[in-house]
DNA sequence: GTTAAGAGGCTACAAACGTAAACTTAGAAT
DNA sequence: ATTCTAAGTTTACGTTTGTAGCCTCTTAAC
């Protein structure tokens, strides 16, 4: 997965994203509690994420003395864009309407989600075109 | 990432299945070739490759003299909807829409495509709620 | 000023990954 | 039957990831 920066984020650091967004700024404290609630880890766990996404930059420290506070260097919104997009680069470009499609109906939207899926989706039907190229193999053959 | 069995597919795997899915089967020969040309890979890692692969049951071996052939035993479509699954089960419910709004602008999507969407969104809107809820934290506090 | 407790940092270690060399075996050519 | 070569298998090795212990400061309390 990969955050707004383009620098990958896995699977664990991505846990402690999700608390440091939703809190907005938090104490190491608040990180370790929060992770031990929802994942069980150990202080120590949760010390070395935090660790690891200062250096990705993903996570700064501030407040010159000790109980710092870390606040969120990459924003939520852009990093889960970036890392669907590069989910959907790994991807046959001819199949990623019924991924969509598939992630559309597993997942729970709100009205005004909807409204704001038909009205791109309207747009874009305006230019949209008639078959998608398989980008699968070298001499860009169709699945 | 997850195939439809819900095994860990690697990204370099993945690069592998498809090849294999759009080929429908392939040989070793040709999956090297394949590789080597779109990834520059040398004929080792392709065959390292394939063979976890085949443990991870991901392909199976057929014809039972020695060029074999390789087939998917993951469906393609299905492999890349429990990708996005595992994707977007990691990240907050709450932004999901936006996500998948992302996704849509960013990508290629053929005219039956958008329409398969609309109708689906269509349906969808019938029973969406107002609002839906951050699953970040415990307490399932809103983002 | 001394000390204790918690915050922050360094070290660890097994499993998974990306990448590939080396070895073995079974058909193909002679 | 012998040998060559491509196909298949085993081993390898540095890096990343998940998970965590232990050491060292700093601040707050006495």
């Amino acid at each position: 997965m990969k955050d707004a920066k383009n620098v990958t984020i896995t699977d664990s650091e991505w846990m402690v994203m999700r608390a440091i967004w939703t809190m907005g700024h938090a104490t190491s404290r608040e990180l370790i509690d929060a992770m031990n609630e929802l994942e069980g880890w150990s202080a120590s766990t949760t010390k070395t994420l935090l660790h690891r996404l200062i250096q990705k930059q993903a996570v700064s420290q501030h407040g010159g003395s000790r109980p710092f506070t870390y606040k969120p260097v990459v924003g939520e919104k852009e990093s889960m864009a970036a890392a669907a997009d590069d989910l959907f680069d790994h991807m046959c470009a001819m199949r990623a309407g019924s991924t969509i499609a598939g992630v559309i109906q597993s997942r729970e939207l709100s009205r005004a989600d909807i409204a704001n899926l038909q009205a791109i989706l309207a747009e874009k039907a305006k230019t949209a075109p008639e078959e998608v190229q398989c980008n699968c193999l070298p001499g860009d053959q169709t699945c």
